[in-house]
DNA sequence: TAAAATTAAATTGTGTGCAATTTAAAACCA
DNA sequence: TGGTTTTAAATTGCACACAATTTAATTTTA
């Protein structure tokens, strides 16, 4: 059943890659004491100084029960402060703090870092946007 | 900052499509009873009949702080046995049962329909496996 | 407008991942 | 050979993911 095989399966590849490229971030981002989801949560604050739990779900597909948890860590580190909204109490706005906004210096040269500590070609980069980017958007009603 | 914007990075569309496929199998799956990273362990198994855990990390790149406790949940659902090795008690093969070899039949159809319901393309389950392969196997010694 | 439906977070519970340590066995070697 | 090193699993502890439920607030609608 040469469809059983893992080696013809696409879902491990992206699975192993998807973890292989977690781990080469840790080096890196163990220095700012940010996980990888963390890192991913504070490029978003990075652009867009406050966003509700809600948008942060969104954009990276995670739910409150990932996220919750998640930004109260944040919170414990003074990276971030969670208040709910007053217009509508059912929303929690998460904005960075002073400390959470100057982490950005220092995750500046995080990107570089990390393409050079993959090994990977400005092709193979490009390839597996343009490849992934689609499927994602394809997708994108599903959540 | 360019760069610290997350529609920039590489790593959150692999992330992000990780979790999609894995999101994708789970009602397959579920009918059988099984986690992503357990379908995994079962399709080298009936690739391989025995392997020990060594190897089962050593393909699935997953360490026995992950494949222990998962192994142990496979033996407790009577798919799989653990016996330590009588030639080197350091080594615990894991072998299908009956039942395990059985399950194999039931999950045929799960490539099939999983290309479905991502709704890829030949040339993209393509791409992306040619894409991914060479960078996974660059960095295979690092496990 | 009052009840029903919807929405946003939080909570609960299970199963990974993974770093770090521990345990026990086997291999090495001075 | 006896002690050191290496190796294979297991264990411990922490942080995701995510399904399912709960809570509280807002919208909808009958």
């Amino acid at each position: 059943m040469k469809q059983l095989k893992l080696s013809n399966q696409l879902c491990f590849p992206v699975y192993a890659l998807s973890r292989l490229v977690t781990s080469h971030y840790q080096p890196f981002l163990g220095e700012l004491d940010l996980t990888y989801p963390q890192y991913l949560v504070m490029l978003l604050l990075w652009e867009h100084r406050t966003m509700t739990v809600k948008a942060l779900g969104q954009a990276l597909m995670l739910d409150s029960g990932t996220l919750t948890p998640l930004l109260k860590r944040l919170e414990a580190k003074k990276l971030i402060k969670r208040t709910r909204s007053t217009e509508d109490e059912r929303v929690v706005n998460i904005q960075l703090t002073t400390a959470g906004t100057a982490l950005k210096e220092q995750a500046a040269g995080i990107p570089q870092q990390m393409q050079q500590s993959l090994g990977l070609s400005q092709e193979e980069v490009r390839g597996l946007k343009n490849l992934i980017e689609p499927i994602l958007h394809r997708h994108d009603k599903e959540d």
